[in-house]
DNA sequence: TTTCGTTTTTATCATTTGTTAAATAGTTTC
DNA sequence: GAAACTATTTAACAAATGATAAAAACGAAA
């Protein structure tokens, strides 16, 4: 997805506005297999995802479980470095060679001081990622393992298809074994 | 919690742009068990918790989940209202008499197009927000009950002693039932 | 195609949580 | 204080999920 797309499907800006963001993105090709952030790490940047697809994951005890995945136009953030500058708690890691826009937080948050169109669109980004992470909680809270499966079937069958079952499972919040099982049952 | 600290904590404004905010504000006293928001229905203010507790719930066939607690200080807000305007799925009730700073949501977000500093205060309120909810997304799903429950009790050990515990079963993911056993097993 | 390594499914048993109902404890009202 | 109501705990059984191990299916590479 192209960087004027992604930007003013969040909020639409201004040509002016939006070019002062464009000005501080930088294009990158990283493939298959890279850890794009690291736990425990302040991260310095935010990407969107031009193609591919990504997960976020982190550690409870030994298991790696998966609480996020991303594909074409989404926003790829460590939300304690962005929001407080502070390690985060996740890996990043590219599911597929992937095309990213890179862009530094210091630069962003410059420009959320000077430009009151980057300041709103910035906002309205932190407020759509709510309503996702708010519908996300709901379904965790309220719904059941096979419930969610379905959902997630319905709503993101990319994610199913280019995605592994285990790490599906994690975010789902179930073991492998406990999913396959769940999709067994449905057929 | 007094206003002007409320504001503050979320991101410090100087006297002018503060003071805008509080010309939008009115203060209510209202009464325990009084409804503050109506699940399906596009509500036009937020709220700041002066004194008193709430809680949110919505219900998931018959049966009702509380999925947020909140005390002095807290934000009252129907996100999906203040974000974009559709209605929300949640009621809010007060379970305590209450008293509480309202905000329309119109006036708020006139105030954000036409300020600088309160634009970017209204981008770290959704900041704030999205970092609570990440976090309690992830306990969700990498914790197990018992764990949840320790947590809670050790973070906001207010919220026990003065809310329901068939609330606090439900907020947890768990049943009342379930709440009693692990409540037992830990003593 | 065959082989090797990885992913997914199946099987078995243990543990946790849900459901329903009854018993106990706690609160409010008269 | 007794009665009525509400909240919490306990009990018994059912259902869902976890843990471990083995089998089957799938994919990549020779």
């Amino acid at each position: 997805m192209e960087i004027n797309q992604i930007i003013d499907n969040i909020y639409p800006l201004p040509t002016k506005s939006k070019d002062l963001i464009k000005q501080s993105i930088i294009e990158t090709k990283l493939p298959k297999g890279h850890i794009l952030f690291k736990a425990n790490k302040v991260e310095t940047s935010i990407y969107f995802i031009k193609k591919g697809i990504a997960r976020a994951y982190a550690y409870s005890d030994e298991n790696e479980i998966t609480f996020w995945f991303g594909k074409e136009g989404a926003p790829i953030v460590s939300m304690k470095s962005y929001v407080n500058n502070e390690k985060g708690y996740e890996d990043v890691e590219l599911l597929e060679d992937c095309e990213l826009y890179e862009l530094k937080i210091e630069q962003l948050q410059k420009l959320f001081l000077e430009d009151i169109e980057i300041a709103n669109w910035g906002r309205k980004f932190a407020e759509l990622e709510l309503i996702k992470s708010e519908e996300r909680l709901i379904a965790l809270q309220f719904n059941t393992a096979t419930q969610r499966y379905l959902a997630l079937l319905k709503n993101y069958p990319s994610i199913i298809q280019r995605v592994q079952l285990s790490h599906v499972a994690s975010y789902l919040g179930i073991t492998q074994v406990s999913l396959s099982r769940i999709r067994a049952n449905i057929k």
